[in-house]
DNA sequence: ACAGCCATGTAAGTCGTTACATGATTGC
DNA sequence: GCAATCATGTAACGACTTACATGGCTGT
């Protein structure tokens, strides 16, 4: 049920239409909730049904037109709704980590190659959001400026610092996983030479 | 599809009825895998089909059976294969930083409410496994026990030490939540001073 | 003309959840 | 007799994925 939510928060920066949401997406929320877009076109019509999205077609080209979305009074109320609303954790579901659990069913090779690939895909996430996380602090990205440009000047900071904090958790669970892929490495290593003890004592 | 190997991997210790591989999930896999017991009945029923594991009715009580689940060779071969198997990092889904991005639609107290639950929540698991890497560690959990007496002695080190590994992995994950949450917190109280600046300033 | 992007969908299938359903056994 | 626990399912539904499908616009 996040998926609204993620498309009524992007509707608040500006009206878009569908394949400008997916794109804008791909560029920002998608970091945190993943969605394609055709789970996103089907997902805007139900938004429309329930009133919290309104959408027009708008013209394109010469006589072509696209849906144009926009976050509706109803919208906007049930996003803060959700906002204060308290949600259950939810269900741990980690496929490295429960391969992980196994890997004795695998050689020290293969273990090393999981937590090889676990740490290069993280390091990679971390450049990636530390990257948008000073962006966000720069004001530098076009959504956070238009969003911020329909705001008050006052709740600027707030709006900004709340992304930032967002993307700035997101490095450090990134390093995290790093950290652990790396004890694995040195785990592994260990293991190996416990196996063969080296023939000069 | 990870599914079918936290159940492999869990009767690789001993064979088990759907219950008792239910009860044992509670206590040990679904800290990373979560499956619910209508999941994980079909789940064995095709397991079964696929002759990755064979089952035997055993009797129960007077007259009645239950279905006793035991690894095949074949269903060990897919478990070494799975472990070796490197698979695409998992989309992120994270509904509590979602909703963190958007925290400027709700109040600074409604703000501090949900970065207190998270920490709250974390702090619990936190402790949790700290408990759970503790027992592993000391080879104190009747899983693990019957897991190695089932296995050579000099393999026990490894399958001890990647368990341990993993569950203090999530322990430091956890307490990079709780750290999270903690300077969400001081995120909060800052902008609220920002936005309320004392009369006396 | 063609490539690349803009734009919007549908369909089939998998995975997972909640709720419903049933009945036997064990210990008090 | 009753409660708790053992034991095993099914059904409806919701979320998400992959693949299929279509067509207009823009610049070269």
């Amino acid at each position: 049920m996040s998926l609204r939510y993620a498309l009524l928060g992007l509707l608040s920066a500006q009206p878009m239409t569908g394949y400008e949401l997916a794109r804008r997406f791909d560029q920002s929320v998608i970091h945190v909730w993943h969605a394609r877009h055709s789970q996103i076109y089907p997902e805007l019509r139900r938004l429309e049904g329930e009133g919290l999205v309104h959408a027009e077609d708008v013209p394109r080209g010469t006589h072509g037109t696209k849906r144009c979305y926009e976050l509706t009074d109803e919208g906007r109320e049930e996003l803060e709704r959700w906002v204060a609303e308290i949600e259950p954790p939810a269900r741990p579901r980690d496929a490295a980590y429960l391969k992980a659990t196994y890997l004795e069913f695998g050689s020290f090779e293969g273990a090393r190659k999981q937590f090889q690939t676990h740490l290069e895909h993280h390091a990679e996430q971390m450049r990636q959001w530390q990257v948008h996380a000073d962006q966000l602090e720069r004001r530098d990205t076009a959504l956070l400026r238009t969003r911020l440009a329909g705001a008050p000047a006052e709740e600027h900071d707030a709006i900004v610092a709340y992304k930032v904090h967002v993307y700035r958790g997101l490095v450090e669970r990134a390093r995290t996983e790093v950290e652990w892929a790396r004890r694995g490495l040195e785990l592994v290593d260990r293991l190996e030479r416990q196996a063969h003890p080296a023939a000069g004592g």
